[in-house]
DNA sequence: GTCTATATTTCGATAGAC
DNA sequence: GTCTATCGAAATATAGAC
C-alpha cells in the first residue's frame, strides 16, 4: 500500500524481533503482551529490543505497518465471464481472507486499540477494508461498462456486496463462536452474489 | 434477553460501582481500566468494590452482562406497511443503534477481549447481533407472509439486510476515522433498502 | 549492538480497624 | 459493609559492561 511511512532499514535482527511481537501481538492482544515475552519469543534480550524500538507502543505500530504494507492485492481476474461467476469469484475470495485466524486477529487487535492509536486504525482501514472496497469497486464498474450490471454506482455496490458477505458468519467467527451447521463459507457468497445479481443484473 | 445468570440483588453502591465500571470500560477498555480509577470515579474504596466483585475479570464481566440484559427489543411496528417503507423504518432504528457511541465502545472491548471470555463474548452475541437479527428475521418473515417479498428464506434475507447496513460507514465510525462528505445514515439505509426491494421485491 | 542486572512504577488484591 | 494502608507481582524501561 503507501509507501508514506519512512521504513528503517531491514536487518535480520529486527525481523525477528517483530516476528516474534506480532505472534504474541496477534495472539493475546496489545496489554496482555509483555516485553519479557516478547524477547524470550525473539530470544533475543529485552535491551535489544529497545535499541531498535523506542517503546513498546511504537514496537505495536511496526508490527500493524508491516503488516499493512504487506497486504496482498487480489490477483487480477481471469476476466470477460458473466456477473454472477465474477462476483462468486471475487466473493469467495474475499470471505477466505476475511476469515482467515490471522486477519480475524489483526481485526481484533487493532479494533481494541483504535482510540488509543488512531494512526493506526487509518493505516489499517486503508490498506485492509479501504483497499479491498477499492478493488471490488473496480471490478463491479467493469462488470457495469460490459453491460452485465446497471443501476448502481460502482462503489455503492461495491458497500453492498461486501457487507452481504461480512455477515453473521464473520461475527461468530471473530467472536470465537461456534459455527452453526451449514451456513458454510460457499453458502453465504452463494446468497450475497444472487442478491446482486437480482438487483442489479441486467 | 436470557435470564440464565443468577442476578444478586442490586443494591445503591452496587449500581454506583458499575456505572464507574462501565464508563471506564467502554472508555478505555479493558487493560488500560485500573480498580484504582474505578473506585475514584464511584468514590469508594477499593476494598468496597471487592466486597461487591470477585477480581476484575468478574466486575468486568457484571458490566458487560447488565448492559446485555439491559439492550431494548426494537419496539413493535406500525404494520401494515408495505416493504419498502418497513424496512426504511426497520434499517434506520437499526442503523441508529449501532452507530451509537455506546454501543460503539461496547462492541470494541467485547471483541477485544472475546478471546480471554468467551463466555462474555457468547453473551454480548446473544443480546445483541443474534437478537437483533431475530427481530428482523420475524419482520421479515411477516413481509414474506403478505406477499410484499418473496424468494428468500426469512433468516437469510435478515443476515443480507443487515450486513447491508453494516457497511463502511460501520467500519470508519466504529475506527474513529472521519466520514466522508455525504455519506450519511439515511443513505446508507436507502440503499439497503432499495437493494432489499429489488431483488426480493414482488 | 547485545547482554545481565536492576530501577521504578503501576496495579490487582488483601489485612485489619471500625 | 466500608474504610486506610500496604503487600507482592509484573511489567516498562534503563544503566553499564563487553
Amino acid at each position: 500500500m503507501s509507501r508514506s511511512h519512512p521504513t528503517p532499514k531491514p536487518s535480520a535482527k529486527r525481523e525477528t524481533i517483530l516476528d516474534a511481537a506480532q505472534t504474541a501481538f496477534l495472539e493475546v492482544g496489545y496489554a496482555a503482551t509483555s516485553m519479557d515475552g516478547v524477547a524470550a519469543r525473539a530470544t533475543v534480550s529485552k535491551a535489544t529490543i529497545y535499541a531498535h524500538f523506542e517503546s513498546k507502543d511504537l514496537l505495536f505500530a511496526a508490527v500493524i505497518r508491516r503488516r499493512c504494507d504487506r497486504s496482498d492485492a487480489f490477483a487480477p481476474l481471469a476476466d470477460k465471464a458473466d456477473a454472477r461467476s465474477t462476483l462468486r469469484l471475487v466473493g469467495r475470495r474475499l470471505l477466505d481472507l476475511l476469515l482467515q485466524p490471522d486477519t480475524l486477529a489483526m481485526y481484533r487487535v487493532v479494533v481494541a486499540e483504535s482510540a488509543r492509536q488512531p494512526d493506526l486504525a487509518r493505516a489499517f482501514y486503508e490498506s485492509g477494508p479501504g483497499a479491498g472496497k477499492a478493488q471490488i469497486a473496480a471490478v463491479i464498474a467493469e462488470l457495469i461498462q460490459r453491460g452485465e450490471l446497471a443501476g448502481v454506482e460502482p462503489w455503492q455496490a461495491a458497500d453492498l456486496f461486501v457487507g452481504m458477505l461480512r455477515t453473521d458468519l464473520f461475527m461468530r467467527t471473530m467472536l470465537g463462536l461456534p459455527q452453526p451447521e451449514g451456513r458454510t463459507i460457499e453458502a453465504a457468497v452463494e446468497a450475497a452474489v444472487e442478491t446482486m445479481v437480482r438487483a442489479f443484473g441486467r
